[in-house]
DNA sequence: GTGAAAGCGCTAACAG
DNA sequence: CTGTTAGCGCTTTCAC
């Protein structure tokens, strides 16, 4: 490997001037210029980022913390800020916490001594209180922590109310709710979205179990539909679960959506890959990725002076399900 | 940010001592051990890992390049080197390249110059020859790039047969193949698994253009049994074009899988997930993650001396399309 | 316009 | 056992 120092002896000038020239800054002659140039070339010399990390303070990198990647919902998220952050010159440095705070803490430990320039997180367990320390900036990713760390995420609670509204709409007398798991901000904004719209029609609910995962959903179907039989409708925390759902329902013979209406949430692709196909309240998860990354860099480039909060719209999707 | 010089100036000694410590190498009386410790937790001082890096040349992070995490296949895959990674203390860096010859030697130029310690590709545009200069330790994954660079992958040719076999096995007289796309590795093994194993039962072949994605395999399936209706059986490519088959034939009201039986490759969730479940090779894919991670550090770490290729056999799964 | 030199924070000889 | 010091490769004053 090639070092500035090579350059600048095969040049003949000092390594002052190629630095120079590499940052295309300062006054340098063009012939001198041309000449680094060549050095540069003949080499193939790369500058070594981490000698330039050192004496700058600053990575060209950011760290991405999710739950877990396995799960359907993450993959384009994190297809999206890769992406934008690769146009912007970052890399990114990829964990699975799966919202394991000591897990969190530790990465985020990790990643300041590595001096990544800043940190998008999705999390349910890390709390402000675990941030506040922080001198790097931070963005929420998917749900909200506090007021006091900017995030990018989705009304959830309006989402579910047109959830119920659609399947009211549709004629629904029992709608039940399969929910996600406790104290996770996304499910229980959802359930609140669905007591309030149900209690705001004055219809009974019916909420059951469930954590966002396929097979305890089909289990907890399974028991919805026998325990009761005049569900007509359901509205599934998420597309995941409304899937499994799905599995469960399709297994007693009763037809969707004559029968009975299923509605999920996420707009995940799984849903267009299933028969029947999937209505959902889509979430913008590109967007919500791009965006919060560009809040990100904004932060990061001193652009962004006030806290922000972006909230978006899911998008209500009517497939064959409802 | 505390240094190593703000640590050592609280506890009275050198820098040196206080490495020492931090390395946990060297005689350090243990009073003085003492007097560092309680400094550092004091401080709160945290090593700065670039400043090591630069000394070192070395950076304990790895860099993942693989096509899309969009893919299915991918997310469980990169969950497992994430995993496997974290736990001997390496970091990731994560790529999609969409398999773009310029982009992924982009990304490789970048990673030399943050000195990761090794790289783990998954690629079928990079050859040899753009990788023979690097000075990194490199391992293939999911595909063999050359001889020259450590591999690992599963047998795709063996499995391709075992499918078709099974398909025979289950008295299917006229088969066909939905290939994957062009000049893809893992696609051009299982198109030739598929015509050895027809040839060699003396049976006609038909294959069907594909690209390892959905929406193209329902608009091919279509085709392929409008075309040709005593078609009774379909080996797919992977596991997603088995699923946009199944949508197509469910859609002709084709009943699987009495009038035609269809099986997969890979083994990923989509599979359980749909109905009726799809038969498939399953791909060991975690262990594939986690055999290219142990692969890569003993590289790193010098234990290994001599070029691998690590292949893994497909394991047949018979679900509910067969 | 260009070069010398200090220093980013750490590790590893080398002395003592 | 402990301290001094010379770098790792780069950027940036500060002179000239």
């Amino acid at each position: 490997m090639a070092t500035i120092r090579d350059v600048a002896k095969l040049a003949g000038v000092s390594v002052a001037t190629v630095s120079r020239v590499l940052n295309n800054q300062g006054y340098v002659h063009e012939d001198t210029r041309k000449k680094v140039e060549q050095a540069i070339r003949q080499l193939n010399y790369k500058p070594n980022a981490v000698a330039r990390s050192l004496y700058k303070k600053t990575s060209k990198s950011i760290g991405l913390i999710i739950p877990d990647i396995t799960n359907p919902f993450f993959p384009q998220l994190v297809r999206a800020v890769e992406e934008t952050m690769y146009e912007a010159g970052y890399t990114v440095l990829l964990f699975n916490s799966d919202e394991v705070l000591k897990r969190e803490q530790h990465i985020i430990d990790l990643m300041v001594t590595k001096y990544v320039d800043g940190i998008i997180i999705v999390s349910n367990t890390i709390k402000y209180e675990h941030l506040k320390d922080l001198s790097i900036p931070i963005v929420a990713l998917d749900r909200v922590i506090s007021q006091e760390i900017p995030s990018v995420s989705v009304d959830n609670y309006e989402g579910a109310r047109k959830a119920v509204r659609l399947l009211i709409g549709k004629g629904c007398k029992k709608i039940a709710h399969l929910r996600g798991p406790k104290n996770v901000f996304t499910a229980e904004e959802r359930l609140r979205g669905y007591m309030d719209e149900m209690n705001s029609q004055g219809m009974e609910t019916f909420v059951y179990a469930g954590n966002y995962e396929l097979n305890t959903s089909m289990v907890e179907t399974m028991k919805l539909l026998t325990e009761n039989r005049e569900i007509d409708g359901i509205f599934a925390g998420n597309d995941v679960m409304a899937v499994g759902a799905i599995k469960a329902i399709t297994k007693l013979g009763i037809h969707i959506p004559d029968q009975l209406k299923i509605i999920g949430f996420d707009g995940i692709e799984l849903g267009t890959v299933i028969t029947p196909e999937l209505s959902t309240l889509k979430q913008p998860i590109v967007q919500l990725g791009k965006k919060s990354s560009e809040l990100l860099l904004n932060y990061i480039n001193g652009n962004e002076k006030v806290l922000r909060h972006y909230v978006y719209q899911a998008e209500l999707i009517e497939r064959d399900s409802t």
